[in-house]
DNA sequence: GTTATTTTTGAAACCCGTTTCAACCATTTA
DNA sequence: TAAATGGTTGAAACGGGTTTCAAAAATAAC
């Protein structure tokens, strides 16, 4: 069933070299022997063998993407976004589900090593890669993380630092006397820069910095709301590591009978889509989701051309508020 | 640096059939020799190039997933579920994006024969796929549809029709008078057989069956709501396509001022995990989605094995009650 | 000790598209 | 008209595991 190129060019009377040739188009073809061939190639429904071109040219046309959870939604969004420039592209994606599992990750890894893959997009935090991305000879991309000691890897973040800055001056100016900072796992460059941010802005207006710890995930969020408002009853005004710990603080703040933002007033971090979907819609930070993925693409796609990126990409980011935080001079037009 | 298995076999002292023997057992092997060759591949780090293997056995160990958007929650995690169940079966995914492009699914399907996909599982509406999927000798699974006029391709479903009953037996019980449905598109069977089930109900009640149409989106979702409180001001219940939509509902009601559930109380579809983390809670049909696609990863290895396995399947649905709708009994006891 | 049987082993063919290289044909130029 | 230049073309090699097949080695049987 399945019809090979030597077949093609038996029946259309040529030799295997010239089909590959109209095919690719990588050499002049006498008009009249590429038109057999293209009526061959039709009528046959022959279709190449992609398994055997990347054999050959040790390129596989795959773009490996491992994501910690891809029902995470901002890793959703990214997944997307990867999807569709390397589509564009005439490459696919092989997606990888890493769990924060290290295991899984470099089997995935090695996985793609072995198909060839031409270049590997990944979200993660373990340390313990860097060996393993070290001796790949597959371009590697990271994003939205920071491995320290891999000096040629390229990365992609957005600047956490000054996102945690704007989201801790943002609540100063909606008049909050009691901000306390849920940050997320200090493992991660996220979750570290993040927290500078929010505690440099500290020390600039001479406040003590208050925080707890948190993965950024939706139950660890609850815990932790639970453990912040035992811990600081007073306070009004709430910094989440991201969106997702944001809802779940929300749900208990709700569940307590605080109003957010007349009692408590909270930020998150991302701009995942739910952010704006929920009742109130949330305060957060945003990420340039779009541009960081096609990002990712395109640099895989230069180092596949062998022309040179920038290594070290650094997005900005932007606050939005929306109706979980309200500053001053709108409260006071209020009242 | 990328070392063969030819060059392994050098080194070793043996031939390259010794070594495929040793890595993959499928002959005994003198003890000393398998020792060197281990002992080798061991030092060299030598991992077989997968594209080489894949041509010879016609197998590339990899399915290929088409959905609509990763970015929807409730395809998100399906394409969690099939990740996981592939890769603990030595499985990978390559992922496609739609976006409902019959174009581009066709382009997908293309590119996953010729890389010789071991199966293909696809979530997608479009009947004009029918014949692209005929003369594909991939086996493929079609997930959370159905699609006419493919006897021999494996389907997976959720009972729908029961859904419909379901929810909207549950509004009724909740003491709802006038309660309208936005039904999903017609053009999936998800969208008529919850729509089906929903007049049924009503025929068997003497009730006038009243809707208006959507698309699972949240955007369309906003659209619907503003159109259904416009056309059907003493509303007091309504039957959303999905928990999106449901989610859109939630936002024009209360931004109305409508109350929910005192009001106006709501059922979604799909129990996807936001409608959950939402405030107020969102009650729900819970399809199984876990359930769905291990099966759909287990037909495509039975198929593999050439093992027989079942060409419908339809998947129980349940409801959870959470806080947008109020049984009658338990609205008297509060009162 | 010799023959029969079983196990181990490697050479070569295979999967299939691509590319090189030399042969071939058709123009141009001298 | 002969030589030189340029464009077409196909045979063969290549990429790298896997498998077949027959030879070689080892064990069993007589």
């Amino acid at each position: 069933m399945m019809i090979s190129i030597r077949e093609v060019a038996r029946r259309a009377g040529v030799s295997p070299s010239t089909v590959s040739r109209v095919m690719n188009g990588t050499a002049n073809v006498d008009p009249i022997k590429r038109e057999r061939v293209l009526a061959v190639i039709h009528e046959t429904g022959f279709a190449p063998n992609e398994l055997a071109r990347a054999l050959f040219k040790k390129s596989s046309k795959i773009i490996g993407v491992i994501v910690p959870n891809i029902e995470n939604a901002f890793f959703g969004e990214l997944a997307r976004v990867i999807e569709e420039e390397a589509y564009q592209n005439q490459y696919r994606i092989l997606l990888c589900n890493s769990l924060n599992d290290t295991k899984k990750e470099i089997l995935n890894i090695q996985t793609l090593n072995r198909l060839h893959a031409d270049g590997i997009i990944i979200m993660t935090n373990s340390e313990n890669l860097a060996a393993q991305i070290g001796n790949c000879q597959i371009p590697f991309v990271i994003l939205d993380r920071k491995i320290e000691g891999l000096d040629e890897i390229a990365f992609i973040e957005a600047d956490h630092y000054k996102g945690g800055r704007m989201a801790m001056e943002h609540l100063m100016d909606c008049g909050c006397k009691q901000i306390v900072c849920i940050r997320g796992p200090q493992k991660y460059s996220s979750g570290q820069q993040r927290f500078l941010g929010y505690c440099d802005v500290c020390k600039e207006h001479g406040l003590q910095a208050q925080w707890l710890d948190c993965d950024y995930d939706y139950e660890e969020g609850l815990t932790a709301a639970e453990a912040l408002l035992a811990q600081y009853p007073d306070v009004d005004g709430i910094l989440a590591c991201n969106d997702m710990v944001a809802i779940a603080v929300y749900k208990i703040l709700q569940s307590r009978g605080y109003r957010v933002p007349e009692d408590i007033q909270l930020m998150g971090f991302d701009n995942i889509r739910f952010s704006r979907l929920f009742t109130p819609e949330f305060s957060t930070i945003v990420q340039p989701i779009k541009e960081m993925g096609a990002l990712a693409v395109q640099i895989i796609l230069k180092y596949v051309q062998e022309e040179s990126f920038e290594k070290e990409n650094l997005f900005d980011v932007s606050l939005i508020q929306r109706q979980t935080t309200r500053r001053k001079a709108e409260a006071n037009e209020k009242q």
